[in-house]
DNA sequence: CACAGCGTTACCGATGAACGGGAATCAGAA
DNA sequence: TTCTGATTCCCGTTCATCGGTAACGCTGTG
């Protein structure tokens, strides 16, 4: 693909190219651009050029480049991402104002949970997510509850990868997780201290799409020492719900709902 | 650029592609997609193979394609906006808690108002603006905070063209236009009933940035017969106050502070 | 002042990926 | 079955892509 000697796509290396930036890198020189995305120097130029002729990259007063606007407002028009976020931020910001530590929505995507939407204290020490950022599944009480709620084919093949073992809470055994996962199934949530990191716990509920699939998790992250987490589940239940509804769910109609990853 | 007939680059085809989705198309078969963005059919066919295998696109289970998740995850990861809207939500959804009707977050982007938030009921019937939607900068009231505040050349450039008479309280004339903006930046807010539709009327306030630059408008939207709308500005103020000062402001200065359009 | 280091722009020849028309195949509707 | 539309496959042409090299501009330093 394409005339490059390493034999990649302009595709690719655009990706390479907006990839290279992220919370930490928001902006930087075309050289450092080059040198983070190990494109050639004078290809990074032509492609930032271009890039830049799009609004798909801008530059800065000090001629350093950015992620452009026009970007966001592309994805922002139409990603599946939007409806869902937009339907669960009023609940979510209710939870928050009486939970007070920290919100999140994530959802399924390769094998990883994907945070589409967090709120709460920015360096909150007990939560290490981020929006847009990802963590695997089985160190989050979100991804157990969207693995719970997966088709059993999908479970079937995720379990028989082997499992990092984050600290001593975390469950790696695929017959103990497969416990574990029905137990979440038959309480509608998930309670998982310290699977991740040893100081905190999560708590989280699945939120349903219209076709009545699983296409999302709510999730709060409180410490590890907190009394009582389970206290936590009435409020996330009302609310997964209320954003289920707003989703065009259309109520339980009776019966176990699996999968998730499909239309909402 | 790029070896076709039509002489366009091939990120430029991309930026037709996804441009082809919306609010409305958020899944469409690849032929539709070919007719919508105006490429040959064996073309699109090859470069929604390429964005598919990037994960910039996805297959829906009915074999249609969608803006991918990679693509949302590329952009919320370092993106301008995403600092901007975090900062500004809470505040927003306090306002909206007093306000009732719906309130926006917007930038001026290429001589228009890029609205990056909104919170407020769906399909309120006084309010058009949509989160990644644009309007003219003299149609809103968040439109002409910006402009007040904006660097006096931008100004002089941005009135030297025909503006369009939306309605009759559309203010189209530079002189009149200058009037207005002095005393948008003498009271600190806009308020401007019915010049882009006339049955709702628009609040706006500045939101500032570290440098003390004008970086959004906070704005709400209400019906043109609402009593006295100025009773919402002491809300939106202090929210704006807030937003600010969580992106770094530093409390201002004195002084007039113009310019837009920096680092936050 | 000369020098070194870095970011940036300009030039250019070879090459092979991109291009897109056309035809065949497939799926669903009439 | 026939028709319509979506999708895949094929293939010869061609020109945009590629990336090395070199020059330019700026800044700080010995």
């Amino acid at each position: 693909m394409a005339n490059s000697s390493s034999g990649e796509s302009i595709i690719r290396r655009v990706v390479r190219l907006v990839g290279a930036f992220d919370d930490a890198h928001r902006t930087m020189s075309v050289a450092a651009l080059a040198r983070r995305s190990g494109l050639p120097v004078t290809t990074t130029y032509r492609l930032v050029d271009e890039l830049l002729g799009e609004g798909l990259l801008e530059r800065e007063p000090n001629a350093e480049v950015r992620v452009g606007t026009r970007l966001w407002e592309l994805v922002s028009r139409s990603s599946r991402m939007v409806g869902l976020r937009e339907a669960a931020l009023p609940f979510m910001e209710d939870v928050q104002s009486v939970v007070q530590h920290s919100t999140t929505l994530g959802i399924l995507d390769s094998d990883e949970v994907l945070y589409i939407e967090r709120i709460g204290s920015r360096d909150s020490m007990v939560d290490i997510t981020k929006v847009a950022g990802r963590l695997p599944v089985h160190g989050t009480s979100s991804g157990l509850v969207l693995l719970a709620y997966s088709p059993p084919a999908y479970q079937d093949l995720f379990l028989s990868r082997s499992l990092e073992k984050f600290t001593d809470a975390t469950l790696t055994e695929p017959t103990e997780l497969r416990r574990h996962l029905a137990g979440i199934r038959q309480r509608g949530f998930a309670s998982m201290p310290g699977i991740i990191v040893p100081e905190s716990s999560g708590i989280a509920v699945p939120v349903f799409g219209r076709a009545n699939t699983v296409v999302a998790a709510l999730s709060v992250v409180v410490p590890r020492n907190e009394e009582n987490p389970a206290t936590r589940v009435p409020v996330l239940m009302t609310a997964a719900r209320g954003i289920s509804r707003a989703l065009g769910w259309r109520g339980e109609l009776k019966g176990a709902l699996r999968q998730s990853n499909g239309n909402f």
